[in-house]
DNA sequence: TAATGCGTCATTGTATACAACGCAACCCGA
DNA sequence: TCGGGTTGCGTTGTATACAATGACGCATTA
C-alpha cells in the first residue's frame, strides 16, 4: 500500500503534453517517473548527458523536458550547473493543499450548477466502483482506486466547464505526486473519503454549489491531514 | 491611453525566467513583446526559422522560447506545424478573471493575518502615490500607474508568504496581457479601483481576512467589467 | 596556515546539419 | 469530371559539434 494514496493525489495526465511519441515526451515521462519513484532523491543533481544516454534520445529532447519538469515543479534549473531534484517541506505540503482546496472547491461550486442527469449517473457510478474496492474485505487495491478516483475528479472538473480551472488544478495535483509514497491511509480515512465522493454527488443533485463547495474543501483538507496524522489502523 | 489598463492587469515578472541575457531569453522577450503589442495577431502562423532570423539566434533558443509561451498560454504549439498565436474569446477573459478574483481575494486574506506595520505603511504608500497620479488633473498616466499598481498586489503576495499561490496569480495574470489594448479605464473606475486599494490596507490593518478578501474579489471583478462596460467619461 | 589567484575540467548554452513528418498540389486513371 | 495515389516542399523534431560559462583544485604567497 505504499504506493499511491492516489486517492486524494490524482495523477491525471497534466495535459501538458507529455502522451506522444516524440523523443522529447519519452525523456519527459521516464525523467519524471525516475523522480516519482525516488529513483533520484531530492537535491540529487541531474546532468543532461547523463540522462540522455539513460533515456536512449540526444541532449536536446532532455533539454526540454528538463524545462517542462521544472515548469511542473518537479525539478530546478540552475544556469551553467544543472537540474536539481526538489525537496518538499512542510510548507509546501501546506500551500499545495491549500491551493488544491481553494481550487477544487471552487470546480465543485461550479459543477453543481452545471451538472446535467447524465453526469450524475456516471458519478454515482464511480462511487459505486470505488466503494467496492474498499469494501470488498480484502487489502485495499489502491492501484484500482486511483483511476477511478482520477476520473471522478476530472469528471467534476469536466462538468464545471472552466477549462483554465481546470489547468491551474491539474498542475498544482501535479507538484507532490512525489510525496503520495508517504500517504498512508487507513481504512477509516479512505471511508470517509468515500462518503465525501458520495456526499459531493447529492450536493450536485440538489443543485447547492455551497454544500458541494465545502464538502471538497473538507475531502482536499482531510487528504492533506493523511500526512502528517499516523495511521490508526 | 490605449496602452495598459494595467491597474487591473499588472505585469509583473512572471517569474518564469525570462530576466537573463540567455539567447533563449531575448528570444522570449522578443516573441513575447511582438504578440502582446499585436504585432502578430492571434491565430498568426510562427514560424522557428524566421524567428531565429527576426531575434538574431539560432532556432534552438527560439524553440526553448515558443515551449516557455506556449506554457504561459500565449500561443498553442502544434507539433510539426509549428506555433499559433492564441485568440481571446469572453469565455477566456471569464474564466481567467474568475480564477484571478479566487486566487488574490485568497492572498487578501492570507496577508491580512500576517501583515506587519511595516507593510501596511508602505501599501499606504503606495495608494499615495497612485492617488497622485490619478488626482492631479493631468490625463492619466497609466506607464506610472501601473508599476505602482504592480508593485501593490506583488507586495500583497509577500506578504501572504504562499509562493506557489503567488506563483499561480502571476500566471494567470500573465494570460490575458495582450488584452489590456482594449481596457477603457474611466475615471470612475479608477477612483474605485484606487478605493478598493486603500480599503484593503484598513483591513489589513483591522487584520480582518474575511474584509480584505471580499474587497478584493470586488476589485478583481470591477476589473473584468472594465472590458464590456462602455466608457463613460 | 589561511587566503588568493590561476588553470583546468565538467557542464550547460548555442549553432548547424540531417531526419521525419504532414500537408498540399499535382498527375493519372476511371 | 472526379477520386485516389504519389510526389514535392515546407516545417518541425533530433542529433551532434562547438563555444562559453562557472566551479573546483592546486599552487603560490603573505
Amino acid at each position: 500500500m505504499a504506493d499511491s494514496a492516489g486517492a486524494l493525489a490524482p495523477q491525471w495526465d497534466n495535459g501538458l503534453g507529455g502522451g506522444s511519441n516524440r523523443a522529447a515526451d519519452r525523456a519527459y515521462r521516464f525523467i519524471r517517473e525516475g523522480i516519482l519513484a525516488s529513483r533520484w532523491p531530492p537535491g540529487a543533481h541531474l546532468r543532461e548527458q547523463e540522462l540522455a544516454e539513460l533515456t536512449g534520445v540526444s541532449r536536446t529532447p532532455v533539454r526540454e523536458a528538463l524545462r517542462r519538469l521544472s515548469a511542473d515543479g518537479l525539478l530546478q534549473l540552475i544556469p551553467n550547473l544543472g537540474a536539481k531534484v526538489n525537496a518538499w517541506t512542510i510548507q509546501d505540503l501546506d500551500e499545495i493543499f491549500g491551493l488544491r482546496a481553494t481550487l477544487e472547491s471552487q470546480v465543485a461550486g461550479l459543477a453543481a450548477s452545471r451538472a446535467e442527469p447524465q453526469h450524475l449517473v456516471e458519478l454515482g457510478a464511480l462511487c459505486d466502483a470505488m466503494e467496492a474496492v474498499v469494501g470488498d474485505g480484502n487489502a485495499v487495491d489502491f492501484s484500482r482506486i486511483t483511476p477511478l478516483n482520477d476520473r471522478f475528479h476530472g469528471l467534476l472538473i469536466d462538468i464545471a466547464g472552466d477549462r483554465r480551472l481546470g489547468q491551474m488544478i491539474r498542475q498544482v495535483v501535479e507538484m507532490p505526486l512525489v510525496l503520495r509514497t508517504f500517504a498512508r491511509y487507513s481504512r477509516r480515512d479512505l471511508a470517509r473519503s468515500m462518503n465525501h465522493h458520495r456526499e459531493i454527488v447529492e450536493a450536485l443533485t440538489a443543485r447547492d454549489g455551497e454544500w458541494a463547495s465545502s464538502v471538497m474543501r473538507a475531502h482536499v483538507r482531510a487528504g492533506r491531514a493523511v500526512f502528517t496524522v499516523p495511521k490508526t489502523e
